[in-house]
DNA sequence: CGCCTGCTTGATGACAATCAAGTTTAGTGG
DNA sequence: CCACTAAACTTGATTGTCATCAAGCAGGCG
Protein backbone atom coordinates (compact mmCIF):
# COMPACT_ATOMS: atom_id res chain seq x y z
CA UNK A 1 0.00 0.00 0.00
CA UNK A 2 1.51 3.34 -1.01
CA UNK A 3 2.26 6.10 1.40
CA UNK A 4 0.10 9.17 1.24
CA UNK A 5 1.29 12.71 0.96
CA UNK A 6 0.07 14.84 3.84
CA UNK A 7 -1.47 17.38 1.52
CA UNK A 8 -3.41 15.12 -0.77
CA UNK A 9 -5.39 12.14 0.44
CA UNK A 10 -5.56 9.06 -1.72
CA UNK A 11 -8.46 6.89 -0.83
CA UNK A 12 -8.39 3.16 -1.09
CA UNK A 13 -11.51 1.15 -0.85
CA UNK A 14 -11.80 -1.68 1.54
CA UNK A 15 -14.57 -4.00 2.48
CA UNK A 16 -13.45 -4.99 5.93
CA UNK A 17 -13.60 -8.60 6.86
CA UNK A 18 -13.85 -8.14 10.58
CA UNK A 19 -16.66 -7.53 12.95
CA UNK A 20 -16.58 -5.19 15.85
CA UNK A 21 -15.87 -6.36 19.29
CA UNK A 22 -16.43 -3.15 21.13
CA UNK A 23 -16.23 -4.80 24.50
CA UNK A 24 -13.23 -6.91 23.58
CA UNK A 25 -10.45 -4.55 24.46
CA UNK A 26 -7.74 -6.65 22.85
CA UNK A 27 -8.96 -6.37 19.31
CA UNK A 28 -11.06 -3.37 18.77
CA UNK A 29 -12.64 -1.69 15.85
CA UNK A 30 -14.90 0.83 17.38
CA UNK A 31 -16.82 2.15 14.44
CA UNK A 32 -17.06 -0.88 12.26
CA UNK A 33 -20.13 -2.60 13.61
CA UNK A 34 -22.43 -1.01 11.11
CA UNK A 35 -20.07 -2.16 8.38
CA UNK A 36 -20.15 0.60 5.85
CA UNK A 37 -19.57 -0.79 2.39
CA UNK A 38 -16.64 1.46 1.69
CA UNK A 39 -13.90 2.58 4.01
CA UNK A 40 -10.75 4.52 3.43
CA UNK A 41 -7.63 3.14 4.96
CA UNK A 42 -4.49 5.23 4.64
CA UNK A 43 -0.89 4.59 5.53
CA UNK A 44 1.31 7.25 7.02
CA UNK A 45 5.07 7.63 7.54
CA UNK A 46 6.69 8.44 10.83
CA UNK A 47 6.49 12.21 11.33
CA UNK A 48 3.82 12.55 8.68
CA UNK A 49 1.06 14.91 9.61
CA UNK A 50 -2.45 13.52 9.37
CA UNK A 51 -4.32 16.72 10.11
CA UNK A 52 -3.37 20.22 11.14
CA UNK A 53 -4.69 22.25 14.02
CA UNK A 54 -7.49 24.50 12.77
CA UNK A 55 -8.18 22.36 9.75
CA UNK A 56 -11.91 21.89 9.26
CA UNK A 57 -12.97 18.53 10.64
CA UNK A 58 -13.69 16.21 7.74
CA UNK A 59 -12.80 12.83 9.11
CA UNK A 60 -12.75 10.74 12.22
CA UNK A 61 -9.52 8.83 12.37
CA UNK A 62 -9.48 5.31 13.70
CA UNK A 63 -6.03 3.87 14.33
CA UNK A 64 -5.72 0.39 12.87
CA UNK A 65 -2.00 -0.01 13.49
CA UNK A 66 0.91 2.08 14.66
CA UNK A 67 1.15 4.97 17.08
CA UNK A 68 -0.03 8.52 16.63
CA UNK A 69 0.30 11.70 18.67
CA UNK A 70 -1.75 14.88 18.90
CA UNK A 71 -0.27 18.19 19.95
CA UNK A 72 -0.69 21.93 20.13
CA UNK A 73 2.06 24.44 19.43
CA UNK A 74 2.56 28.01 20.60
CA UNK A 75 3.88 30.63 18.22
CA UNK A 76 7.38 30.43 19.70
CA UNK A 77 7.59 26.69 19.21
CA UNK A 78 6.69 25.41 22.64
CA UNK A 79 4.71 22.23 22.19
CA UNK A 80 2.30 20.24 24.33
CA UNK A 81 1.47 16.72 23.30
CA UNK A 82 -2.12 16.13 24.29
CA UNK A 83 -2.28 12.42 23.67
CA UNK A 84 -0.84 9.24 22.24
CA UNK A 85 -3.09 6.89 20.32
CA UNK A 86 -2.74 3.26 19.35
CA UNK A 87 -4.75 0.54 17.68
CA UNK A 88 -8.43 0.92 18.37
CA UNK A 89 -8.29 4.55 19.38
CA UNK A 90 -10.40 7.14 17.64
CA UNK A 91 -9.47 10.77 17.14
CA UNK A 92 -12.13 13.36 16.52
CA UNK A 93 -15.86 13.78 16.84
CA UNK A 94 -18.45 14.19 14.10
CA UNK A 95 -19.14 17.86 14.71
CA UNK A 96 -18.85 20.97 12.61
CA UNK A 97 -15.71 22.74 13.63
CA UNK A 98 -11.97 22.56 13.44
CA UNK A 99 -9.37 20.26 14.88
CA UNK A 100 -7.97 21.79 18.01
CA UNK A 101 -4.71 19.90 17.71
CA UNK A 102 -2.35 18.61 15.07
CA UNK A 103 -2.37 14.86 14.46
CA UNK A 104 0.93 13.25 13.52
CA UNK A 105 2.13 9.70 13.00
CA UNK A 106 4.96 8.51 15.25
CA UNK A 107 5.51 5.13 13.66
CA UNK A 108 4.22 3.85 10.37
CA UNK A 109 0.49 3.86 10.88
CA UNK A 110 -2.60 2.50 9.20
CA UNK A 111 -5.52 4.74 9.79
CA UNK A 112 -9.13 4.34 8.82
CA UNK A 113 -10.73 7.64 7.86
CA UNK A 114 -14.45 7.85 8.49
CA UNK A 115 -16.03 10.84 6.86
CA UNK A 116 -18.01 13.08 9.12
CA UNK A 117 -21.07 12.79 6.91
CA UNK A 118 -20.88 9.02 6.98
CA UNK A 119 -20.65 9.18 10.76
CA UNK A 120 -23.71 11.35 11.02
CA UNK A 121 -25.70 9.02 8.80
CA UNK A 122 -24.73 6.14 11.02
CA UNK A 123 -25.74 8.09 14.10
CA UNK A 124 -29.17 8.71 12.69
CA UNK A 125 -29.74 5.04 12.00
CA UNK A 126 -28.10 3.46 15.02
CA UNK A 127 -28.58 4.88 18.53
CA UNK A 128 -26.17 2.27 19.85
CA UNK A 129 -23.50 3.66 17.61
CA UNK A 130 -24.21 7.15 18.85
CA UNK A 131 -23.76 6.04 22.41
CA UNK A 132 -20.39 4.63 21.50
CA UNK A 133 -19.30 7.96 20.08
CA UNK A 134 -20.38 9.71 23.26
CA UNK A 135 -18.65 7.07 25.34
CA UNK A 136 -15.52 7.66 23.31
CA UNK A 137 -15.72 11.39 23.96
CA UNK A 138 -16.20 10.70 27.64
CA UNK A 139 -13.08 8.55 27.74
CA UNK A 140 -11.02 11.19 25.95
CA UNK A 141 -12.26 13.75 28.44
CA UNK A 142 -11.27 11.50 31.33
CA UNK A 143 -7.79 11.11 29.86
CA UNK A 144 -7.46 14.86 29.40
CA UNK A 145 -8.48 15.57 32.99
CA UNK A 146 -6.12 12.92 34.30
CA UNK A 147 -3.35 14.60 32.35
CA UNK A 148 -4.37 17.99 33.72
CA UNK A 149 -3.76 16.91 37.30
CA UNK A 150 -0.45 15.40 36.20
CA UNK A 151 0.71 18.60 34.54
CA UNK A 152 -0.63 20.90 37.21
CA UNK A 153 0.08 19.13 40.44
CA UNK A 154 2.30 16.09 40.11
CA UNK A 155 6.06 15.98 40.52
CA UNK A 156 8.25 15.01 37.56
CA UNK A 157 8.81 11.55 39.08
CA UNK A 158 5.10 10.99 39.46
CA UNK A 159 4.41 12.08 35.90
CA UNK A 160 6.98 9.71 34.45
CA UNK A 161 5.72 6.85 36.60
CA UNK A 162 2.18 7.50 35.38
CA UNK A 163 3.43 7.71 31.82
CA UNK A 164 5.24 4.38 32.07
CA UNK A 165 2.14 2.69 33.43
CA UNK A 166 0.13 4.16 30.59
CA UNK A 167 2.66 2.73 28.16
CA UNK A 168 2.26 -0.63 29.76
CA UNK A 169 -1.49 -0.45 29.33
CA UNK A 170 -1.04 0.39 25.64
CA UNK A 171 1.39 -2.47 25.25
CA UNK A 172 -0.89 -5.06 26.82
CA UNK A 173 -3.75 -3.87 24.65
CA UNK A 174 -1.68 -3.98 21.48
CA UNK A 175 -0.06 -7.34 21.92
CA UNK A 176 -2.28 -10.20 22.92
CA UNK A 177 0.55 -12.07 24.57
CA UNK A 178 1.34 -10.66 27.99
CA UNK A 179 4.85 -9.65 27.05
CA UNK A 180 6.65 -7.75 29.76
CA UNK A 181 8.80 -5.78 27.35
CA UNK A 182 7.35 -2.35 26.75
CA UNK A 183 8.37 -0.43 23.67
CA UNK A 184 8.38 3.33 23.57
CA UNK A 185 7.75 4.38 19.99
CA UNK A 186 7.99 8.05 20.89
CA UNK A 187 11.20 10.03 21.42
CA UNK A 188 12.43 11.49 24.71
CA UNK A 189 11.40 14.86 23.36
CA UNK A 190 7.88 13.57 22.80
CA UNK A 191 7.73 12.22 26.34
CA UNK A 192 8.97 15.58 27.60
CA UNK A 193 6.36 17.46 25.62
CA UNK A 194 3.68 15.12 26.94
CA UNK A 195 4.68 15.33 30.59
CA UNK A 196 5.48 19.03 30.60
CA UNK A 197 9.19 18.49 31.26
CA UNK A 198 12.44 18.80 29.28
CA UNK A 199 14.03 15.84 27.61
CA UNK A 200 17.06 16.07 29.92
CA UNK A 201 14.77 15.79 32.93
CA UNK A 202 12.99 12.80 31.39
CA UNK A 203 16.38 11.14 30.85
CA UNK A 204 17.48 11.79 34.39
CA UNK A 205 14.30 10.30 35.82
CA UNK A 206 14.61 7.25 33.58
CA UNK A 207 18.15 6.83 34.90
CA UNK A 208 17.00 7.33 38.47
CA UNK A 209 14.30 4.69 38.06
CA UNK A 210 16.90 2.39 36.52
CA UNK A 211 19.26 2.88 39.47
CA UNK A 212 16.35 2.23 41.83
CA UNK A 213 15.64 -1.02 39.92
CA UNK A 214 12.12 0.14 39.18
CA UNK A 215 12.70 -0.38 35.48
CA UNK A 216 15.19 -2.10 33.22
CA UNK A 217 16.22 -0.25 30.08
CA UNK A 218 16.97 -2.78 27.36
CA UNK A 219 17.39 -0.09 24.75
CA UNK A 220 16.45 3.54 24.85
CA UNK A 221 13.08 2.55 23.44
CA UNK A 222 12.52 -0.76 25.21
CA UNK A 223 12.07 -1.32 28.89
CA UNK A 224 10.63 -3.59 31.53
CA UNK A 225 8.72 -2.53 34.61
CA UNK A 226 10.25 -4.42 37.52
CA UNK A 227 8.18 -3.07 40.35
CA UNK A 228 4.71 -2.43 39.09
CA UNK A 229 3.30 -1.94 42.57
CA UNK A 230 5.73 0.76 43.57
CA UNK A 231 5.38 2.55 40.25
CA UNK A 232 1.63 2.56 40.77
CA UNK A 233 2.09 4.01 44.23
CA UNK A 234 4.54 6.58 42.94
CA UNK A 235 2.28 7.59 40.07
CA UNK A 236 -0.44 8.66 42.47
CA UNK A 237 -3.11 7.66 40.01
CA UNK A 238 -6.54 8.77 41.03
CA UNK A 239 -8.24 5.65 42.29
CA UNK A 240 -9.06 2.90 39.90
CA UNK A 241 -8.30 4.88 36.79
CA UNK A 242 -5.72 2.45 35.56
CA UNK A 243 -7.49 -0.81 36.16
CA UNK A 244 -11.15 -1.16 36.85
CA UNK A 245 -12.92 1.34 34.66
CA UNK A 246 -13.38 -0.18 31.23
CA UNK A 247 -11.77 1.82 28.49
CA UNK A 248 -10.79 0.97 25.03
CA UNK A 249 -7.22 1.70 25.32
CA UNK B 1 -36.40 27.57 47.54
CA UNK B 2 -34.72 25.51 50.23
CA UNK B 3 -31.11 24.46 50.07
CA UNK B 4 -30.39 20.84 49.46
CA UNK B 5 -28.18 18.62 51.52
CA UNK B 6 -25.39 17.10 49.49
CA UNK B 7 -26.31 13.60 50.51
CA UNK B 8 -30.01 13.65 49.81
CA UNK B 9 -31.49 15.24 46.75
CA UNK B 10 -34.84 16.95 47.02
CA UNK B 11 -36.51 17.30 43.70
CA UNK B 12 -38.70 20.20 42.80
CA UNK B 13 -40.87 20.11 39.80
CA UNK B 14 -40.74 22.85 37.28
CA UNK B 15 -42.41 23.41 34.00
CA UNK B 16 -39.94 25.77 32.43
CA UNK B 17 -41.27 28.79 30.71
CA UNK B 18 -38.33 29.40 28.44
CA UNK B 19 -37.33 28.09 25.10
CA UNK B 20 -33.86 27.20 24.09
CA UNK B 21 -31.69 29.52 22.18
CA UNK B 22 -28.80 27.26 21.57
CA UNK B 23 -27.14 29.63 19.20
CA UNK B 24 -27.81 32.67 21.34
CA UNK B 25 -24.76 32.66 23.53
CA UNK B 26 -26.08 35.34 25.85
CA UNK B 27 -29.00 33.39 27.23
CA UNK B 28 -28.57 29.72 26.87
CA UNK B 29 -30.44 26.68 27.98
CA UNK B 30 -28.84 23.91 26.12
CA UNK B 31 -31.00 20.96 26.93
CA UNK B 32 -34.41 22.52 27.20
CA UNK B 33 -35.54 22.60 23.65
CA UNK B 34 -37.43 19.35 23.87
CA UNK B 35 -39.17 20.70 26.95
CA UNK B 36 -39.51 17.74 29.24
CA UNK B 37 -42.64 18.09 31.35
CA UNK B 38 -40.77 17.75 34.59
CA UNK B 39 -37.38 19.05 35.52
CA UNK B 40 -35.47 19.12 38.75
CA UNK B 41 -33.91 22.38 39.70
CA UNK B 42 -31.78 22.40 42.82
CA UNK B 43 -30.10 25.15 44.75
CA UNK B 44 -26.66 24.76 46.23
CA UNK B 45 -24.64 26.70 48.81
CA UNK B 46 -21.15 27.96 48.25
CA UNK B 47 -18.77 25.04 48.91
CA UNK B 48 -21.55 22.53 48.66
CA UNK B 49 -20.62 19.43 46.74
CA UNK B 50 -22.90 18.52 43.88
CA UNK B 51 -21.32 15.20 43.00
CA UNK B 52 -18.24 13.31 44.13
CA UNK B 53 -15.49 11.86 42.00
CA UNK B 54 -16.24 8.18 41.35
CA UNK B 55 -19.94 8.56 42.06
CA UNK B 56 -21.98 6.72 39.46
CA UNK B 57 -23.22 9.15 36.83
CA UNK B 58 -26.92 9.70 37.37
CA UNK B 59 -27.44 13.24 36.18
CA UNK B 60 -26.28 15.81 33.73
CA UNK B 61 -26.00 19.13 35.47
CA UNK B 62 -26.94 22.29 33.66
CA UNK B 63 -25.95 25.49 35.41
CA UNK B 64 -28.85 27.95 35.49
CA UNK B 65 -27.19 30.52 37.75
CA UNK B 66 -24.05 30.84 39.81
CA UNK B 67 -20.57 29.45 39.38
CA UNK B 68 -19.39 25.89 39.83
CA UNK B 69 -15.98 24.21 39.76
CA UNK B 70 -14.85 20.66 39.05
CA UNK B 71 -11.67 19.21 40.49
CA UNK B 72 -9.63 16.12 41.18
CA UNK B 73 -7.71 15.49 44.39
CA UNK B 74 -4.67 13.35 45.11
CA UNK B 75 -4.47 11.33 48.30
CA UNK B 76 -2.15 13.86 49.94
CA UNK B 77 -4.50 16.75 49.28
CA UNK B 78 -3.01 18.25 46.14
CA UNK B 79 -5.85 19.51 44.02
CA UNK B 80 -6.30 20.36 40.37
CA UNK B 81 -9.34 22.34 39.33
CA UNK B 82 -10.31 21.09 35.90
CA UNK B 83 -12.91 23.70 35.06
CA UNK B 84 -15.14 26.55 36.05
CA UNK B 85 -18.73 26.58 34.85
CA UNK B 86 -21.33 29.31 34.63
CA UNK B 87 -24.83 29.81 33.34
CA UNK B 88 -25.53 27.69 30.31
CA UNK B 89 -22.71 25.24 30.88
CA UNK B 90 -23.38 21.55 31.13
CA UNK B 91 -21.38 19.08 33.20
CA UNK B 92 -21.42 15.41 32.38
CA UNK B 93 -22.40 13.10 29.56
CA UNK B 94 -25.18 10.52 29.41
CA UNK B 95 -22.94 7.49 29.62
CA UNK B 96 -22.68 4.58 32.02
CA UNK B 97 -19.74 5.26 34.24
CA UNK B 98 -18.52 7.40 37.08
CA UNK B 99 -17.75 11.06 37.45
CA UNK B 100 -14.04 11.59 37.04
CA UNK B 101 -14.09 14.75 39.07
CA UNK B 102 -15.84 16.30 42.01
CA UNK B 103 -18.37 19.02 41.27
CA UNK B 104 -18.69 21.83 43.80
CA UNK B 105 -20.58 25.10 43.96
CA UNK B 106 -18.49 28.25 44.34
CA UNK B 107 -21.34 30.72 44.71
CA UNK B 108 -24.97 30.03 45.35
CA UNK B 109 -26.01 28.09 42.31
CA UNK B 110 -29.21 26.94 40.64
CA UNK B 111 -28.66 23.75 38.78
CA UNK B 112 -30.96 21.79 36.58
CA UNK B 113 -30.46 18.05 36.95
CA UNK B 114 -31.31 16.04 33.89
CA UNK B 115 -31.46 12.35 34.60
CA UNK B 116 -29.30 10.17 32.40
CA UNK B 117 -32.29 8.07 31.40
CA UNK B 118 -34.23 11.12 30.39
CA UNK B 119 -31.26 12.24 28.31
CA UNK B 120 -31.05 8.95 26.52
CA UNK B 121 -34.75 9.01 25.73
CA UNK B 122 -34.32 12.44 24.24
CA UNK B 123 -31.37 11.28 22.22
CA UNK B 124 -33.40 8.49 20.70
CA UNK B 125 -36.14 10.83 19.61
CA UNK B 126 -34.14 13.86 18.55
CA UNK B 127 -30.96 13.54 16.49
CA UNK B 128 -30.50 17.28 16.70
CA UNK B 129 -30.36 17.02 20.44
CA UNK B 130 -27.78 14.26 20.20
CA UNK B 131 -25.58 16.43 18.05
CA UNK B 132 -25.75 19.13 20.69
CA UNK B 133 -24.54 16.71 23.30
CA UNK B 134 -21.63 15.70 21.12
CA UNK B 135 -20.89 19.33 20.36
CA UNK B 136 -20.87 19.99 24.08
CA UNK B 137 -18.40 17.16 24.64
CA UNK B 138 -16.24 18.52 21.86
CA UNK B 139 -16.16 21.96 23.47
CA UNK B 140 -15.21 20.49 26.84
CA UNK B 141 -12.44 18.56 25.17
CA UNK B 142 -11.17 21.71 23.51
CA UNK B 143 -11.14 23.51 26.85
CA UNK B 144 -9.28 20.63 28.47
CA UNK B 145 -6.62 20.59 25.78
CA UNK B 146 -6.22 24.35 25.93
CA UNK B 147 -5.66 24.00 29.66
CA UNK B 148 -3.17 21.18 29.08
CA UNK B 149 -0.89 23.43 27.05
CA UNK B 150 -1.27 26.12 29.70
CA UNK B 151 -0.27 23.77 32.52
CA UNK B 152 2.46 22.03 30.61
CA UNK B 153 4.15 24.76 28.62
CA UNK B 154 3.05 28.25 29.59
CA UNK B 155 4.73 30.54 32.08
CA UNK B 156 2.83 31.63 35.19
CA UNK B 157 2.27 35.09 33.68
CA UNK B 158 0.82 33.58 30.53
CA UNK B 159 -1.47 31.31 32.49
CA UNK B 160 -2.85 34.14 34.57
CA UNK B 161 -3.33 36.31 31.49
CA UNK B 162 -5.23 33.49 29.82
CA UNK B 163 -7.27 32.95 32.95
CA UNK B 164 -8.24 36.62 33.15
CA UNK B 165 -9.36 36.61 29.54
CA UNK B 166 -11.41 33.52 30.22
CA UNK B 167 -13.02 35.30 33.14
CA UNK B 168 -13.87 38.19 30.89
CA UNK B 169 -15.50 35.85 28.44
CA UNK B 170 -17.61 34.35 31.21
CA UNK B 171 -18.54 37.81 32.40
CA UNK B 172 -19.68 39.02 29.01
CA UNK B 173 -21.72 35.87 28.55
CA UNK B 174 -23.34 36.17 31.95
CA UNK B 175 -24.26 39.79 31.89
CA UNK B 176 -25.95 41.12 28.79
CA UNK B 177 -24.67 44.64 29.34
CA UNK B 178 -21.07 45.00 28.28
CA UNK B 179 -19.84 45.87 31.73
CA UNK B 180 -16.11 46.16 31.98
CA UNK B 181 -15.98 45.11 35.63
CA UNK B 182 -15.09 41.45 35.93
CA UNK B 183 -15.91 39.61 39.10
CA UNK B 184 -13.89 36.66 40.29
CA UNK B 185 -16.21 34.43 42.30
CA UNK B 186 -13.42 31.98 43.04
CA UNK B 187 -10.70 32.39 45.67
CA UNK B 188 -6.99 32.90 45.01
CA UNK B 189 -6.52 29.31 46.09
CA UNK B 190 -9.00 28.19 43.43
CA UNK B 191 -7.19 30.21 40.78
CA UNK B 192 -3.92 28.65 41.91
CA UNK B 193 -5.35 25.14 41.75
CA UNK B 194 -6.69 25.88 38.29
CA UNK B 195 -3.48 27.35 36.88
CA UNK B 196 -1.12 24.91 38.56
CA UNK B 197 0.47 27.59 40.73
CA UNK B 198 0.44 28.57 44.42
CA UNK B 199 -1.83 31.25 45.74
CA UNK B 200 1.16 33.43 46.64
CA UNK B 201 2.35 33.28 43.05
CA UNK B 202 -1.11 34.16 41.78
CA UNK B 203 -1.14 37.16 44.12
CA UNK B 204 2.26 38.32 42.98
CA UNK B 205 1.28 38.14 39.33
CA UNK B 206 -1.95 40.03 40.02
CA UNK B 207 0.15 42.69 41.71
CA UNK B 208 2.63 42.72 38.85
CA UNK B 209 -0.17 43.16 36.30
CA UNK B 210 -1.58 45.93 38.47
CA UNK B 211 1.76 47.73 38.60
CA UNK B 212 2.05 47.34 34.81
CA UNK B 213 -1.44 48.90 34.50
CA UNK B 214 -2.69 45.83 32.69
CA UNK B 215 -5.49 45.46 35.20
CA UNK B 216 -7.17 47.51 37.89
CA UNK B 217 -8.07 45.72 41.09
CA UNK B 218 -11.20 47.30 42.53
CA UNK B 219 -11.49 44.67 45.21
CA UNK B 220 -9.77 41.36 45.55
CA UNK B 221 -12.64 39.83 43.62
CA UNK B 222 -13.37 42.62 41.16
CA UNK B 223 -11.13 43.89 38.44
CA UNK B 224 -10.99 45.66 35.10
CA UNK B 225 -8.84 44.68 32.15
CA UNK B 226 -7.15 47.86 30.96
CA UNK B 227 -5.11 46.49 28.11
CA UNK B 228 -7.01 43.69 26.48
CA UNK B 229 -4.71 43.56 23.48
CA UNK B 230 -1.55 43.11 25.49
CA UNK B 231 -3.15 40.53 27.75
CA UNK B 232 -4.18 38.60 24.68
CA UNK B 233 -0.65 38.76 23.36
CA UNK B 234 0.74 37.74 26.72
CA UNK B 235 -1.68 34.85 27.08
CA UNK B 236 -0.33 33.20 23.95
CA UNK B 237 -3.72 31.79 23.15
CA UNK B 238 -3.63 29.31 20.33
CA UNK B 239 -5.02 31.21 17.38
CA UNK B 240 -8.64 32.19 17.39
CA UNK B 241 -9.59 30.12 20.38
CA UNK B 242 -10.77 33.11 22.34
CA UNK B 243 -12.83 34.84 19.74
CA UNK B 244 -13.93 33.35 16.51
CA UNK B 245 -14.88 29.78 17.26
CA UNK B 246 -18.42 29.72 18.56
CA UNK B 247 -18.75 28.20 21.98
CA UNK B 248 -21.44 28.37 24.53
CA UNK B 249 -19.48 29.84 27.28
C1' DC C 1 -14.38 46.27 68.62
C1' DG C 2 -11.95 42.14 67.83
C1' DC C 3 -11.51 37.90 65.73
C1' DC C 4 -11.01 35.16 61.72
C1' DT C 5 -10.39 34.20 57.12
C1' DG C 6 -8.50 35.32 52.85
C1' DC C 7 -5.25 38.13 50.61
C1' DT C 8 -0.69 40.29 50.01
C1' DT C 9 4.25 40.94 50.44
C1' DG C 10 8.94 39.49 51.89
C1' DA C 11 13.05 36.28 52.43
C1' DT C 12 15.00 32.00 51.44
C1' DG C 13 15.94 27.61 49.27
C1' DA C 14 14.96 23.51 46.32
C1' DC C 15 14.60 21.85 42.04
C1' DA C 16 13.98 21.67 37.24
C1' DA C 17 15.53 24.47 33.17
C1' DT C 18 19.34 25.74 30.75
C1' DC C 19 23.78 25.35 28.72
C1' DA C 20 27.31 22.29 27.51
C1' DA C 21 29.88 18.24 26.80
C1' DG C 22 30.01 13.38 26.04
C1' DT C 23 28.01 8.80 24.50
C1' DT C 24 25.31 5.69 22.06
C1' DT C 25 22.69 4.33 18.13
C1' DA C 26 21.18 4.09 13.50
C1' DG C 27 21.93 4.97 8.90
C1' DT C 28 25.05 5.68 4.73
C1' DG C 29 28.43 4.87 1.58
C1' DG C 30 32.97 3.28 0.37
C1' DC D 1 31.90 -5.26 6.55
C1' DC D 2 33.62 -1.40 8.53
C1' DA D 3 34.36 3.66 8.79
C1' DC D 4 31.98 7.87 9.08
C1' DT D 5 28.17 11.02 10.12
C1' DA D 6 24.24 12.73 12.18
C1' DA D 7 20.71 12.37 15.34
C1' DA D 8 19.09 10.95 19.64
C1' DC D 9 20.10 10.11 24.12
C1' DT D 10 22.64 10.69 28.52
C1' DT D 11 25.23 13.03 32.08
C1' DG D 12 27.32 17.15 34.29
C1' DA D 13 27.51 22.14 36.07
C1' DT D 14 25.18 26.25 36.82
C1' DT D 15 21.30 29.41 37.16
C1' DG D 16 16.67 31.25 37.55
C1' DT D 17 12.24 30.70 39.12
C1' DC D 18 8.60 29.38 41.74
C1' DA D 19 7.48 26.97 46.11
C1' DT D 20 7.98 27.40 50.75
C1' DC D 21 7.96 29.54 55.13
C1' DA D 22 6.72 33.55 57.55
C1' DA D 23 4.85 37.82 58.66
C1' DG D 24 1.67 41.59 57.90
C1' DC D 25 -2.77 43.51 56.09
C1' DA D 26 -7.65 44.12 54.96
C1' DG D 27 -12.33 43.18 54.93
C1' DG D 28 -16.49 40.86 56.88
C1' DC D 29 -19.27 39.42 60.65
C1' DG D 30 -20.73 38.46 65.16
Amino acid sequence: MPYTSPAKINTEQYSPSFITHFENRKNITVYSKARPKVRNILKYHPNQIIAFENDPINYLYEIMAGTVKTYKILNDGRRQITGFYTKGDVIGLPVDGRYFHTIEAITEASICCHSKIQMKRLMDSDPDFTLKIIKSAHDRLRDAHEQMISLGRKTPDERIAAFLLKCQKWATLQIATQNSIISLPMSRMDIADYTGLRQETVCRIFSKFKRAKLITLLRSDQLILNNHRQLLKLANLSEDNSETIPQYH
